[in-house]
DNA sequence: CGGAATATTGATCAAGATCAAAGCGAGTGG
DNA sequence: CCACTCGCTTTGATCTTGATCAATATTCCG
């Protein structure tokens, strides 16, 4: 199955219309990083809608502009596990494969800027493209290897860690806004939707955090919060 | 701490007349890869000896040619995980970072060839350099992506992938040589020495590998274990 | 042969999973 | 405008997996 950018753009209009609509704005996901140094098409995708599937042909890589990405991958019996999530100003699928080992997915209706790699495959003509290439694939594994700490952490640990890098891509405020569902944080880190759920609880409790809102969390105490990460 | 390789190189000559004594022979881990293109110096390290540690500034990478390396972080309270194991004719220290994430040490001793960077960062003027660095950190990146996995599964799945990963980097053969010992097998899976034991042992009652030495494995099932691997 | 390091096996315990029910919130239609 | 519904989240009760604690067995050395 064919997924990539170009197949996206048949759905490109009902897409974009349904971006317009007002369930779209979400406060604090507002475009952070210049875009213009990156040439490419902006396309939009819906809440769920699928960027590129496993094993389809790496044809193109992306930046977040609006929105935000997760990219996973689903074992046999239906367990996922998600390798990463995307925010605003974040760049994916640089790896230099020619088929996709996870399927990335919009979580909310999101805007991407899309270029086709093929334009860049006279990588050896551009040494300059060519290691802003290797630098953000670099960005990419220092955060898996980060990631692969987790193994040795506990559910508290792991959840607190997790808060704090999402505090660190986004804005410095102590206002967290959570795009994902619980269930994606589960798949993220390992764990079940109600682990995550009473963790969070029980930080609450320990007036580390607060939670207005379920998509909505208050940082109150981040040096008791970066002990607990372990 | 400075513990790059001109560090080491001060105790060459002691850890390579270990490298000779007849404890040393690993058989399965001879060079298998030509390491005729990687220009470099043959470096020797003792059993356990540190090859770079945590904040070391990144002035060489390496690559393996007889011995097995891992790369680790302690956590504050003394748990380790293993970020990953590096075999003959496997390279490590690609990452484009100034300061290592990680440490590394020899499992066993071994012999690694070691390229200093700074002649390096005339990369600009080496496409093809920089290309294959890319690609050295991209392998990197996918399996530490794969490894992420791993957060899903459980203890028998972890322990499955893993034999089936090494049966991938090493020869072609049933036989499995394990270079490094179960507690360094529990920290790079994010289980414990008496589980990954357990397991094993489990694997062999279902007739899906044996255990003649606790160095050496032979997959007698590997469609099953595949199964297992999830 | 002997002793230290590493591995295996056993018994118990606890963290997190699972199963189940109730609560909340945003969008929909009467 | 309110009630209803659907999807997501929280909370509770119980169970299972893997951790922990402890003893025994191997292996690898000098």
């Amino acid at each position: 199955m064919l997924t990539e950018a170009l197949y996206q753009s048949k759905h490109t209009d009902r897409r974009f219309s349904a971006l317009k609509s007002a369930s779209f704005r979400e406060p604090g996901f507002e475009s952070r990083a210049p875009v213009t140094d990156f040439p490419g098409m902006l396309r939009s995708f819906d809440r769920n809608a699928l960027i590129y599937a496993e094993n389809d042909p790496a044809t193109c890589f992306y930046r977040v502009v609006v929105g935000a990405v997760r990219s996973s991958k689903v074992l046999f019996d239906g367990r996922r596990q998600i390798a990463a999530f995307y925010l605003p100003g974040q760049a994916f699928g640089v790896e230099l494969c020619t088929k996709r080992i996870f399927s990335t997915e919009a979580i909310v209706p999101s805007k991407l800027m899309v270029m086709r790699r093929n334009t860049l495959h006279s990588e050896h003509q551009d040494p300059d493209l060519l290691h802003r290439l290797y630098t953000m694939a670099d960005g990419e594994l220092q955060r898996a290897q980060h990631r692969l700490t987790l193994l040795a952490k506990t559910a508290q640990e792991r959840v607190a860690t997790f808060l704090l890098d999402l505090n660190d891509c986004g804005e410095a405020g102590e206002l967290l806004h959570i795009p994902m569902p619980r269930q994606d944080i589960a798949d993220y880190l390992g764990l079940t939707m109600e682990t995550v759920s009473r963790v969070l609880s029980q930080l609450q409790d320990a007036a580390l955090i607060s939670i207005p809102t379920c998509k909505q969390i208050v940082l109150r105490n981040r040096a008791a919060l970066r002990r607990r990460a372990g």
